[in-house]
DNA sequence: AACAGAACTGGAACCGGTTCCATCCACGTT
DNA sequence: AACGTGGATGGAACCGGTTCCAGTTCTGTT
């Protein structure tokens, strides 16, 4: 049997309140009194119940991670993000896997997740009114990130901006028949940040004065295959897209692939602009839309060691900025005139 | 303040022990009873408290994972398994990454770690006879995963038949001229995987006869642009391999790379094996060895509940196979004869 | 010498559950 | 009517820490 401070209390001499203060190093413990009980403590092996400090304190010291397919490139870097910030404190992390609609929407309702940690980070996930009421009623700070709720502090970053810029980027290099390649908008799990960069991309599109094409918008579940034979599919239209905005990398692969299926060069023949800049994205030259995958789950950490200080910042909805990052896989149209 | 199991007992004019059992579904309450009980709960918005839960039970529901660089995608998958495996169970996971080599040595030392958590999954981290001792120490069930101890149980998977197969296929394709890039050999976080892939390298030239030369292999850091530089150094040997085995998926995107700045074709001029078989493996139509990332990470979990249920399996060392996935990056050599 | 105040210490009470033992009650037997 | 049995229940003790109050000892003043 594990011992226990009482044990050490004892074997030290000492009252269980001196055996508590050393353990925390407080500073009202004689020099003398302090090596009797550190001796003690290592004498019986000591070591104290994370559990038992937990209870008393009424802290965990833990804090929460909810997300969704985990192993989706854009979910670990801001998971890696969060959990560097967590390392510098000291604080554990339980991360909790969301991969079914199911899981989903029994996610919130499952109290003892959010009992057990003192803060919660939720990656992505759409939250509704009702959600929103959910999570404060369990009293935990929490902060989204990737995703935005009103009543909720969130670290977010601007798809809508993202998309446009995209768009934008596609437009100065003179294209005009310019596609999308994105999610279903009806997301099981709520995401839409893909609908908000289709949001952006409209934008775009119809302050340059394009006309609305219906036909260049395909929408399918998240991954690279489906996005192949989308893009096949805008491909094999009468008058194809020159330029194709994939609303993430990995959708973006796959419309590379449908090129190379039909034996288009890219960008001679076909543009493709991506969304993430994940890792892979370098390799493959793909010109893509950057998204500040770690320093976004840095931040929610932050921001959430903020609220758990008592100190909330003044504003606790943060909107972070994307980028261009130009690459070889968009170029001017090789019809472009001028 | 939140009403604890003494409130509900008193609102419900139950005994404590009435309201832990209706907690608990024990059969041994009256119908009315648990009626009212579950009234009070519902009345006081009762939520049990998880910690103390752990605390009275000894047990946390919880297993801890730690891991190095958290984002490479081998970990990641295999954490995805992991992570599978326990949401079936309603354990919870806590994650702790390991990014410096300080951390690596701290690791095995924290007790709060360990004291927190049921049992321990390790991955990819190698175990000294030390590390091994503290480990069994701490008295909390702990498997080890893609790396092994004798003393410890392990999930692992079969690193130098791999580096065998994947230089037989070379081998059996007609390549005599087979270079070798990996990890440096004494990794501050001591793994060992790449080094035992070089063991099946060495292994397979010997069985075939060839002789060794030194020059073909070159170690480095961990990543695509020293592989990019190391292959650069073996193309510009006066007498260049003919393929290369790379020790990871992400060398070998390092040796693609390189191959394509020498404006060398592959496989027509340079075949080109990877290992791990990572996602971007297909899309790339780089030729690997497979390693089962996802089920390694279920059957270390497996393999860890059967551990704390009490009934260890007989054989708690167990050794993953690997194949090699045959696709576009391996050919032929040019001047093969027959 | 008297005394205030600071430093140090012991231990009861508490955190919020679980568990086990003693008790009570209803019911069926003989 | 006496008695055995088992389901239902209350509550003390426990899990292993922290905290706070009260008490003791040690200093430094006047």
């Amino acid at each position: 049997m594990a011992a226990t401070i009482r044990d050490v209390a004892k074997a030290a001499g000492v009252g269980v309140g001196t055996v508590s203060r050393v353990l925390n190093n407080s500073p009202f413990v004689s020099q003398p009194t302090r090596e009797r009980v550190l001796a003690a403590m290592a004498a019986l092996d000591y070591q104290p119940s994370p559990t038992a400090r937990r209870l008393a304190l009424g802290r965990t010291h833990t804090i929460g991670v909810i997300t969704p397919f985990f192993t989706r490139p854009a979910f670990v870097g801001r998971l890696n993000g969060i959990l560097a910030e967590l390392t510098a404190t000291n604080y554990d992390l339980v991360l909790f896997s969301i991969n079914t609609p199911e899981q989903r929407d029994a996610c919130f309702q499952n109290v003892s997740k959010f009992k057990s940690v003192d803060g919660m980070i939720i990656i992505a996930l759409g939250v509704q009114d009702a959600d929103a009421t959910v999570i404060k009623h369990w009293n935990v700070p929490t902060v989204l990130l990737d995703s935005h709720h009103p009543d909720l502090p969130s670290i977010a970053i601007d798809d809508t901006g993202g998309g446009r810029l995209a768009t934008e980027h596609l437009i100065a290099l003179g294209h005009r028949k310019i596609a999308f390649i994105g999610d279903t908008f009806d997301s099981p799990f709520g995401f839409i940040s893909s609908q908000r960069r289709y949001l952006g991309y409209r934008q775009a599109l119809e302050t340059a004065g394009f006309r609305y094409r219906p036909a260049y918008q395909r929408l399918g579940d998240h991954g690279r295959y489906v996005a192949h034979q989308l893009a096949l599919e805008l491909l094999e239209l009468h008058d194809p897209p020159t330029a194709i905005f994939a609303a993430s990398d990995t959708q973006a692969l796959g419309v590379l692939e449908a090129a190379h299926a039909r034996r288009l060069r890219v960008p001679e023949d076909l543009s493709v602009i991506g969304y993430d800049d994940i890792e892979i994205a370098e390799y493959l030259d793909l010109t893509t839309i950057h998204q500040p995958m770690y320093s976004s789950g840095q931040q929610a950490a932050t921001l959430l060691f903020e609220l758990l200080s008592g100190n909330p910042p003044e504003e606790t909805h943060i909107l972070l900025p994307v980028e261009v990052v130009q690459r070889g896989t968009a170029a001017p149209p090789r019809t472009a005139h001028g």
